[in-house]
DNA sequence: ACAACGTTTAGCGAATTGGCTAAATGATGG
DNA sequence: CCATCATTTAGCCAATTCGCTAAACGTTGT
């Protein structure tokens, strides 16, 4: 309700969004999904991305659930396919909590 | 053997050592840990550190090992001490990697 | 030599993860 | 409508992770 309860849910969301960012990350098949779909224009369909993996459908679909509760992918129905696309600035969160070991500079 | 090799050689460790930082910053407590010595002035003890933390020793022992191979942190034996290191320029492999999605600008 | 200290190693158990196959869903075309 | 296509959901299993406690290890002070 305060101004500082707003701070402290926004800390808080802040946190949550560094962990499942993180926690993304840490599978290979997950990054490269995402360099993937990002260098083939930004967005793919389920079927695009798993044609590229050496994994079963549902695998993918796994991993691409992961990413999207990430926040890292987006995903859009349309017809009967889905839409992945990759959501750069989620990237953000993880930038800045790098930054933390960076003397900011300028 | 050749310089092809060789490239080939420091590509595959720069991904191995990105897999062992992606899983090592996976987990809140390590990313604390991280922090924690860094801004405590870059070197702490393990009992310094174990005792910033909710979690039995060896616990944290663990996840100093975890750090340590991934080259984050640094470990030095002093007398019956042992004095770990933030090993900040680790980090780039990861920010390289998060490179890949910023339009390389100038 | 011995006790105490700082720390790691060993090993257990619960929870999570990441792969799979088989079955379900929902949209499209004949 | 019925079959097919694109995809997800359900559920299984093996491997890994992360917490713990108890025991071991190497160093220091007496």
């Amino acid at each position: 309700m305060t101004a500082r309860d707003e701070r402290r849910a926004a800390l808080a969301s802040r946190l949550d969004a560094l962990e499942q960012v993180t926690a993304a990350l840490a599978h290979a098949t997950r990054r490269q999904i995402l360099m993937t779909v990002h260098f083939w224009g930004g967005q793919m369909t389920a079927g695009e991305i798993a044609a590229r993996f050496d994994h079963a459908w549902p695998t993918i679909t796994r991993h691409l659930g992961v990413l999207v509760r990430a926040g890292l992918l987006g995903c859009e129905k349309v017809g009967r396919t889905r839409v992945y696309a990759v959501r750069k600035e989620r990237l953000e969160v993880l930038r800045d909590w790098l930054d933390w070991f960076e003397p900011k500079k300028g």
